[in-house]
DNA sequence: TCCATGTGCTTCGAAGTTGAAGCACATGGA
DNA sequence: TCCATGTGCTTCAACTTCGAAGCACATGGA
């Protein structure tokens, strides 16, 4: 009726309020641990889950599979490894399977940043994420946003999208 | 730079997995976000922020009071307001009641341009975010993180923080 | 083998973001 | 009133981020 679209579904300031919550607690969530990781280990935000998923996972990965990993384009990982790189948190190596791929891995230096930072790290979560809420509600998130994480997982990710013909009907 | 050794509490897997994802999926959900609204709209997340906030408070705010409700730097927002007014979305004026007080408020264009753009901001949340959710988990999501916003919104807003007196180095 | 096409990464230019410094006005006490 | 200090906003330079274009290698079919 008040568009010509059809089916669209009328808004529901419920939703819309959980939404704008979500995104809001989460930006001075990710503000705050931004402050505390280049107080404490001159490092950004995007440079740590760099280092963290590495140091994590404990086996290099591919440009791809780690700009994938923390949601972020191809180029701004290029840019970002090279700060790394020549910081010596991470080496560049080529791959023995196929000479297109640069795997990255973290150092020593690298593993060691990220737990002089982790405790601090941990405690910005904690003070300001975990304080007001309960266990069921740890629970209840982390379920939730697994869920959500998930679907939004089948679409194709953020940093291999935009090449044409893969799934596309219309090419 | 606080020593942070004695006294943080040990690792809980299930804590940071929870963090972890809870940024993962946002992260996504922004993405997708800021594609339609480019798409629909030609603006940027940032910038229907803004303009959607205006439209709905139906109110002119001081760049701070914007600043703060979007979490932004000042500086920033001088740069988006310039952006959005030379687009004619916005106004900037000044203020009666306070000549350092910037007052900016939406225009017509401005609100069009959000009603444009709603609806299919609305479907890519309900597609994305809604979809693998029951009714009771959004109300459990929409519970939880307000209880943090407010917890965190105690905390100094992000634009405000504390200026270096001039005379006194910080201790 | 050769070539067409797909994939991984980097380079490049443009645009966005930030904190510090600076300007202008506000406020309150001497 | 005068001035010290605080606040609101902008300017500035440095840095970050992105997408498009480009290069190099991979893969598979003719």
């Amino acid at each position: 009726m008040t568009t010509g679209e059809q089916g669209v579904p009328p808004l529901d300031p419920s939703e819309l309020g959980a939404y704008f919550v979500l995104t809001e607690a989460v930006s001075l969530l990710q503000y705050q641990v931004e402050q505390q990781l280049r107080a404490e280990g001159g490092i950004s935000y995007v440079q740590f889950q760099l280092l963290a998923r590495l140091a994590h996972l404990d086996g290099p990965l591919t440009m791809t599979e780690l700009a994938d990993g923390v949601v972020y384009s191809r180029s701004g990982l290029t840019y970002q490894a090279g700060l790394l790189e020549k910081a010596g948190l991470v080496t560049r190596g080529p791959s023995p399977e196929d000479d297109r791929v640069t795997l990255v891995a973290v150092t020593a230096d690298g593993r060691a940043l990220v737990e002089r930072v982790l405790p601090g790290h941990v405690q910005v979560i904690r003070r300001l994420l975990f304080d007001p809420l309960t266990d069921d509600d740890l629970h209840h998130v982390a379920d939730i946003m697994t869920r959500v994480r998930d679907h939004m997982r089948t679409q194709p990710p953020r940093s291999a999208a935009p090449r044409r013909s893969r799934n596309s009907p219309s090419a």
